[in-house]
DNA sequence: CTGCAGGGGTAAA
DNA sequence: TTTACCCCTGCA
């Protein structure tokens, strides 16, 4: 690992709140000047912009630019993205404009697996709190700035941890299924690597509800904020529910929406880019 | 100060 | 389809 520096310049779709605040990731803070620090894989990296340049700089494996391009999918062409999404109708248009930075992320599929099933009927500061206690008691230390930073741990390193151990860090009834699922996924009943060969979407979504603590809303923020990134996905929370009732919908009780319904929308309207659609209206309703 | 609903859902009844 | 679940926060 070695200190490095890469200045990424005219990348217009790239703002630092709208990427790290718009609920896709847990383990980036904002630092006193703005910036925000997190942790890629084994490495640690701070992410800075500066008039339009955006600079990464840090301690990582490999290469820097090559680790931050594939991280923010810095390849994908969101002016294009969100062209077409733009031109759907005004709403998209608008949540588009407030939320013109966000890039969704490549995250690792098990780090977003284990991230998601805390996530569930949980809140994000808290969400943030247990990950980073379960990554200071089992992940590795790196040092970098004089402060000590936690790598997300291996299945490897979750394998011997028991259910009561889960509950001191303050899972509360998430700690069985944490349990269960580094079970299932260190004894490779499920196979993650597989999973991502895979093109089918509805295939690799059915193998993702095998998992402990897995449910429908889980499985599509796995599929589309990990590196399986899938965009033809629409994970239904209570905000989007929200805003897809208020735009589109428009029954009184937006409980008795059926997420059949929604979904059947999202997908007429927004077609393969679903995902990415989501985001945009989940993060405009939530902030605005 | 105490009580209680509700939070980026899931699984079991 | 309904309900309990751990823990923290906000608010009456």
């Amino acid at each position: 690992m070695k200190e490095q520096k890469y200045i990424l310049k005219n990348q217009n779709s790239f703002e630092l709140k709208d990427i790290f605040e718009c609920g896709q990731c847990f383990r980036w803070n904002k630092q006193e000047d703005g910036s925000y620090t997190g942790i890629i894989k084994d490495g640690i990296i701070n992410v800075k912009k500066e008039n339009e340049n955006i600079i990464f700089t840090g301690k990582c494996d490999g290469n820097i630019k090559d680790v931050v391009e594939y991280y923010f999918d810095l390849n994908r062409d969101y002016e294009e993205i969100k062209q077409k999404l733009a031109n759907i109708d005004n709403y998209l248009k608008t949540s588009i404009e407030y939320g013109k930075g966000i890039r969704i992320l490549n995250q690792d599929l098990w780090e977003t697996i284990i991230s998601f099933i805390i996530s569930a009927n949980n809140n994000i500061p808290r969400i943030k709190g247990i990950i980073e206690r379960l990554s200071q008691k089992y992940g590795n230390e790196i040092e970098w700035n004089e402060k000590k930073y936690y790598t997300f741990p291996t299945p490897e390193q979750l394998k011997k941890v028991t259910v009561e151990e889960y509950k001191k860090l303050g899972l509360g009834f998430r700690d069985i299924r944490l349990y269960e699922t580094t079970k299932m996924i260190v004894e490779n009943k499920v196979n993650l690597e597989k999973m991502k060969c895979n093109p089918n979407t509805q295939e690799v979504k059915k193998e993702l509800l095998t998992l402990s603590g897995v449910g429908p809303k889980v499985a599509d923020c796995i599929l589309l904020f990990s590196d399986l990134k899938r965009f033809d996905v629409f994970p239904i929370d209570v905000w989007v529910r929200r805003v897809m009732n208020d735009l589109y919908i428009k029954e009184n009780d937006e409980e008795k929406v059926s997420k059949l319904k929604i979904e059947k929308i999202a997908y007429e309207k927004f077609g393969d880019l679903a995902g990415i659609a989501q985001q945009y209206l989940f993060y405009w309703r939530r902030e605005s």
